[in-house]
DNA sequence: TACAGTCGGGG
DNA sequence: GTGTACGACTGTA
């Protein structure tokens, strides 16, 4: 008898044998195995109408078996009759649903294009490196199949992956990659990529001598593999990268799509069978873990590793909601049917989208206490039952004990995170493995921030306006109960921003001072909110247009351990070149050295040398080019524009020499004098530095720096003369101690 | 001054 | 394959 241990890492459709599943067993062997796997799909619609369909089925050529079912739709209240059909394999069953829906396409559809995956977990429990224990029979197919861990384990035992790591000598985005650089086990090393068979002969030799697990490459998805697979074609050889060599490496296509309000440019992808291929560049969020976090965003979401790793916003939840479903018997509707139910005026009256934001009190202030809500809004679904088919709640008070299939989804994946950041804060900054827990807690934040969202939207399977907007009026109603909690306890809330809030009492100055809150949040409400940090002192900033509003979300300033937090300012923007950010940045550091906002007029001097050294590197031309760059994203196509963006311009530089860029890629700049005003990064001649715009820069720079030092009472036009106008320096009255209360009445 | 275009935010 | 906010801010006409 055949049988052993080990994880589980590919899975796919295979039209022979159900679907193929890969194993990475305990003693080593990298295992193709088979699993019957036959799938089923639902047609519900008029008694008449499904018994066509049925005798329609009949008729086929090699008819599925089919019969009529009680099946539970989310949105029904009762059972809905359905007209059960069962096909021999997933990829049998895609067909078949193909040539039923163009036949029937009056019909609703449940479960007729939910990834195959996504069916296995729901199934037998087994998902993406789960532990198990496997049972072959004679042509090494499944026969038994036992799972031994849970995708919520927080450390489970780690598979034995052989990475091998490939990557071009430089960005083929703007140049011509000479040589390839491989790195395997102890190998390391470096193709001319100009000599093409010699690189083909030795790249196959370490595929099929190292036989790796994953390729982890750098622009792998937009440029290597495909260049890598054209080179094999061209010199008639065979390139191996899947390791089941029945498939060839799988393209998907660049895709520009709308995502939370903005359009998305994704570049093309590889996907091999039987091996993974991850692009570093591609990976959604996660650097030096982007393979830490693909492996558990495949736990967690139960998608292949490639698809997880590279997956889009919502995708993911989505997953997630569908397994749910499939494990409580619940249709998974084709595409979203359900249409939003009017509204009333009552409804419309009481709604307010978004979270509820104080308008802060500007100035300096400290030291203050930040209190936040952990996962505010995934948590208020689990505690109020948000759900498309649970009644709505009242506040916060759920209308029904019965968890709802969002709540249900949520609660693992809120737990783990919780309990991830548990032991984050028990771990000292250095450990290793508190790196690793930090790269798994930012893979499930985005799920869960997504899954909000997602509610809300009018396509999801699973959406419905109403309980989005259920979860922000649980939110606001939550973030009431702890300022009303903080104030009874006597302290001052100086600012609410969505799911935070900055308070301060006179003698509250460390952690223990603030913890109450926490108890007395937990109580008020029923979620769990934590101490971001104590401010020696925070800033609020007013609005650049008028000085005398204040907005919520631009703020910055120190922790008690020294570490820094800014929100909103021009150091956190995308477009703001890296110069810039730095010099900012450096003048934020230097003012942390205050410990209290009383110390911070001493810091003036320094960080205003810090913004005339910056201007100076500037003029002298000390400053690199690559340092002043900037990148824009296209928002339409570059014909499209009325008044062309920098990044169009720059876009259209690119697409004279027939470089096309798409709607939602970024376009790297420089700023230059005269028309058009941009250097686009990627042309084949940089910019000469002499055509750089010297003078934008310093505006751009003086910005920057005013915005964070204007508490000091240092305006725009103060810096400006300081820093450049005729006024020697040493003439200048640096002001030596501002009384904080006073500058925060003139800022007001 | 008005309009067009881009960004953040959740951590 | 999946959030078509909302408001602040900057650049251009």
């Amino acid at each position: 008898m055949n049988e052993f241990s080990g994880w589980m890492f590919d899975l796919y459709d295979d039209p022979a044998r159900g679907v193929a599943v890969w194993w990475i067993t305990d003693d080593g062997r990298r295992l193709c195995t088979g699993h019957a796997f036959p799938v089923r799909f639902f047609a519900a619609g008029g008694a008449a109408r499904l018994a066509e369909l049925a005798h329609w089925l009949n008729r086929l050529p090699d008819p599925p078996a089919c019969r009529l079912e009680e099946q539970r739709d989310l949105f029904l209240p009762q059972p809905l009759t359905v007209l059960a059909v069962e096909a021999d394999s997933p990829t049998a069953q895609a067909q078949l649903f193909k040539q039923t829906e163009r036949a029937f396409p009056d019909l609703t559809y449940y479960d007729a294009d939910v990834a195959t995956p996504l069916r296995y977990t729901a199934r037998f429990g087994a998902f993406p490196l789960a532990r198990c224990r496997v049972q072959l029979g004679a042509e090494d197919e499944i026969e038994r199949l036992e799972v031994l861990d849970e995708r919520w384990d927080l450390q489970p035992q780690p598979a034995p992956l052989r990475v091998l790591e490939l990557e071009p000598d430089c960005n083929p985005a703007s140049g011509t990659p000479r040589a390839l650089l491989a790195h395997c086990g102890r190998h390391t090393c470096r193709f001319d990529l100009r000599q093409a068979r010699a690189t083909l002969i030795n790249l196959r030799g370490l595929l099929v001598q190292e036989d790796p697990d994953v390729i982890l490459s750098e622009y792998g998805d937009t440029w290597l593999l495909p260049e890598l697979l054209r080179m094999a074609e061209e010199q008639g050889m065979a390139l191996p990268l899947s390791r089941d060599l029945r498939r060839k490496a799988a393209h998907k296509k660049e895709l520009t799509y709308f995502s939370y309000g903005q359009i998305v440019y994704r570049g093309q992808q590889t996907l091999l069978f039987g091996r993974w291929h991850l692009d570093r560049r591609n990976a959604m969020l996660w650097d030096d873990y982007a393979l830490e976090g693909a492996l558990e965003t495949a736990r967690i979401t139960c998608l292949p590793v490639q698809t997880a790793a590279r997956t889009s916003p919502g995708t993911g939840i989505s997953s997630m909601q569908i397994v749910t479903a499939l494990q409580n018997g619940i249709l998974v509707p084709w595409h979203k049917q359900q249409a939003e139910r009017p509204k009333t005026a009552l409804d419309l009256l009481h709604r307010d989208l978004g979270g509820l934001v104080y308008q802060p009190r500007v100035g300096v202030h400290g030291p203050v206490g930040a209190v936040d809500f952990i996962s505010m809004y995934p948590s208020v679904m689990v505690k109020a039952n948000i759900s498309p088919e649970v009644p709505l709640p009242n506040g916060l008070e759920p209308a029904s004990d019965q968890p709802g299939l969002i709540p249900q989804t949520l609660a693992p994946l809120l737990e783990k995170r919780v309990a991830l950041k548990r032991k984050i804060a028990a771990l000292p900054k250095w450990h290793p493995r508190r790196k690793r827990f930090e790269a798994l807690a930012s893979a499930h934040k985005w799920l869960l921030v997504t899954c909000f969202g997602y509610l809300g939207y009018k396509n999801a399977r699973f959406g419905r306006i109403e309980s989005h907007e259920a979860v922000t009026a649980g939110g606001r109603e939550a973030v009431l109960r702890a300022k009303e909690a903080a104030e009874d306890l006597g302290f001052e809330v100086l600012h609410i921003f969505v799911d935070g809030l900055w308070v301060q009492k006179p003698g509250c100055s460390t952690p223990a001072d603030f913890s109450p809150i926490l108890d007395e949040i937990l109580q008020r409400t029923g979620l769990p909110a934590a101490l971001d940090g104590v401010y020696r002192w925070v800033v609020f900033l007013p609005s650049c247009q008028d000085a005398r509003v204040p907005v919520g979300n631009r703020y910055f300033g120190v922790f008690q351990d020294g570490s820094l937090k800014v929100r909103g300012i021009e150091a956190r923007r995308r477009d703001t070149p890296p110069w810039i950010k730095a010099v900012q940045m450096e003048i934020v550091q230097h003012l942390a050295g205050a410990q209290s906002p009383a110390e911070l007029p001493d810091f003036l001097p320094g960080a205003l040398s810090i913004v005339r050294r910056a201007l100076a590197a500037l003029s002298a031309g000390r400053v690199p080019l690559a340092d002043l760059l900037l990148a824009q994203r296209l928002t339409r196509e570059v014909k499209d524009y009325t008044t062309p963006s920098p990044a169009a311009r720059a876009a259209a530089q690119l697409e004279a020499m027939g470089k096309h860029i798409r709607p939602g890629q970024r376009v790297r700049f420089v700023w230059t004098r005269g028309l058009p005003g941009v250097h686009a990064w990627d042309l084949p001649t940089p910019p000469d530095p002499a055509e750089v715009d010297c003078v934008r820069y310093r505006t751009m720079l003086l910005r920057a720096a005013s915005t964070v030092l204007q508490p000091l009472g240092i305006q725009r036009e103060t810096l400006y003369q300081y820093c450049c106008g005729a006024v020697e320096q040493n003439l200048w009255q640096i002001p030596k101690r501002l009384n904080p209360q006073l500058q925060m009445s003139y800022l007001i």
